[in-house]
RNA sequence: GGUGGGGUUGCGGAGCGGUCAAACGCACCAGACUGUAAAUCUGGCGACUUCGGUCUUCGAAGGUUCGAAUCCUUCCCCCACCA
């Protein structure tokens, strides 16, 4: 009901939330458009809530994959929340004040649910035939899909959720990607039941690339927030090499750059179109890692591609100077710089001609790297194709 | 509990005694072309290798066989339907 959401908007701050699991210590740009949604809404003057599924992963989700998942324990989802939290105090303000960000976590009345009073409290406003027709499940069983008495349980539980940060924190907006929708409209048909509430469902569509593909794959896996998981260089080369075609939206919902700003550079055509790029990599990664990593990332890219050079974020592999005086193998030391995931793989570099040391391409499988190899500024650069590169230092 | 169908290399999915490190598609990597783009074409895509090969993989453990992903036994797990 956008009219109602409008009319309340109207009358004063609101508070809004959205659920993340916890099964990992870090996001990925997967839910980046959910947290940029909390940052404009907290921009915007309202105050926001992470919720964390803290209870929900407990149970662990058993959601589409067979392999059995781990179930992580209390700590660990201690540690994930932990890991989480941080990737949120770059894009959210937290604190007690009247906007500040919340984070929640969803164990803390999950876990203490008792089963016959919840299912007499709340289960009868669940009607299994209204649920039988939501999209999550329904396309589930005409694929033939399984699906577990469990999973089937989200929807009340996420409805559970809705209703008691309501209840706790007058939270009476719930954001999601478009998946959530039927879970979100469960949890506001249950918080008009049971507390006679108002509540409000806001979904986004889910980000693909022009080519249809989901965003945040790169040939690393996932493309993490956190930068343990992936460096801010090779964040900002993600955004970098975004394609064409995404440029301009991605600006839009990435960046908060003035929509003027945004067009000028959406009209860039032909190659003039990188300039769009690097500021489209710049201000994403200044909203992730900050300010000075996204300057010298780009820094680093400029040196890489732009000069044939180096760049002090190039990833570095230390090698002491009596080895090198010995000569090690080419493909160990690829190997190890990370630019291949075995040997095997590095031979097949050298076959494919993919690999360059020293900007020099090398096809000799026993070429060996020696304290000669090492240039002017003191280190050897290992590449694998054009754009991933690393550094042998010598110690 | 019963009946039927399954578990294959990242995913999907062939194979059903040797020619199987295992078709094909997707994803991924490299090369060519470019603009660190897309599309297209080419090559690669278990590990190690002295490039001759060697080793480990087809749910798990045993067994039959000169030889097993393929046959047998037991076990584990999944799915559908029935109860």
């Amino acid at each position: 009901d956008r009219d109602a959401l409008d009319g309340h908007l109207a009358q004063g701050p609101l508070t809004a939330y959205i659920g993340f699991d916890c099964t990992a210590d870090s996001l990925h740009v997967g839910s980046l458009l959910q947290i940029m949604l909390l940052r404009l809404w907290q921009k915007t003057g309202n105050k926001p809530i992470v919720l964390m599924g803290g209870g929900t992963t407990k149970v662990g989700d058993p959601s589409g994959k067979d392999e059995s998942r781990k179930l992580l324990t209390d700590a660990e989802i201690e540690a994930n929340m932990a890991g989480i939290r941080r990737i949120f105090d770059r894009f959210l303000a937290f604190g007690d004040g009247k906007t500040d960000a919340l984070m929640a976590n969803n164990a803390l009345w999950l876990d203490a649910l008792s089963y016959i009073p919840f299912l007499r409290d709340f289960g009868r406003h669940f009607s299994v035939n209204r649920m039988l027709s939501q999209d999550s499940v329904k396309l589930r069983l005409e694929r033939e899909q399984p699906l577990s008495f469990l999973e089937f349980n989200y929807m009340v539980l996420q409805a559970y959720d809705f209703v008691e940060l309501n209840r706790r924190h007058r939270c009476s907006v719930q954001m999601g990607g478009s998946d959530q929708w039927g879970n979100i409209v469960t949890g506001v048909e249950l918080g008009r039941r049971v507390d006679n509430s108002a509540l409000f469902g806001v979904t986004s569509p889910l980000i693909t690339t022009a080519s249809g593909a989901k965003m945040g794959k790169t040939a690393a896996g996932a493309v993490w927030l956190n930068d343990e998981r992936l460096s801010a260089y090779d964040y900002w080369q993600f955004w970098r090499n975004t394609e064409d075609a995404d440029v301009g939206r991605f600006l839009k919902l990435f960046t908060e750059l003035p929509l003027a700003e945004i067009a000028r550079l959406e009209k860039l055509a032909g190659s003039d179109i990188n300039e769009a790029k690097i500021v489209l990599a710049n201000e994403a990664t200044t909203l992730c890692h900050g300010q000075e990593a996204a300057t010298t990332a780009a820094e680093t890219a400029r040196r890489v591609f732009a000069e044939g050079g180096i760049g002090e974020d190039l990833p570095v592999i230390e090698v002491s100077h009596a080895l090198l005086e010995q000569g090690q193998a080419a493909i160990n030391l690829f190997h190890q710089a990370g630019l291949a995931a075995s040997v095997g793989e590095v031979r097949r570099l050298f076959r494919g001609n993919g690999a360059r040391i020293n900007d020099q391409p090398v096809s000799d499988e026993k070429r060996l790297l020696t304290a000669a190899d090492l240039n002017s500024d003191g280190v050897i650069k290992l590449s694998a194709g054009r754009k991933r590169h690393a550094l042998i230092k010598a110690i």
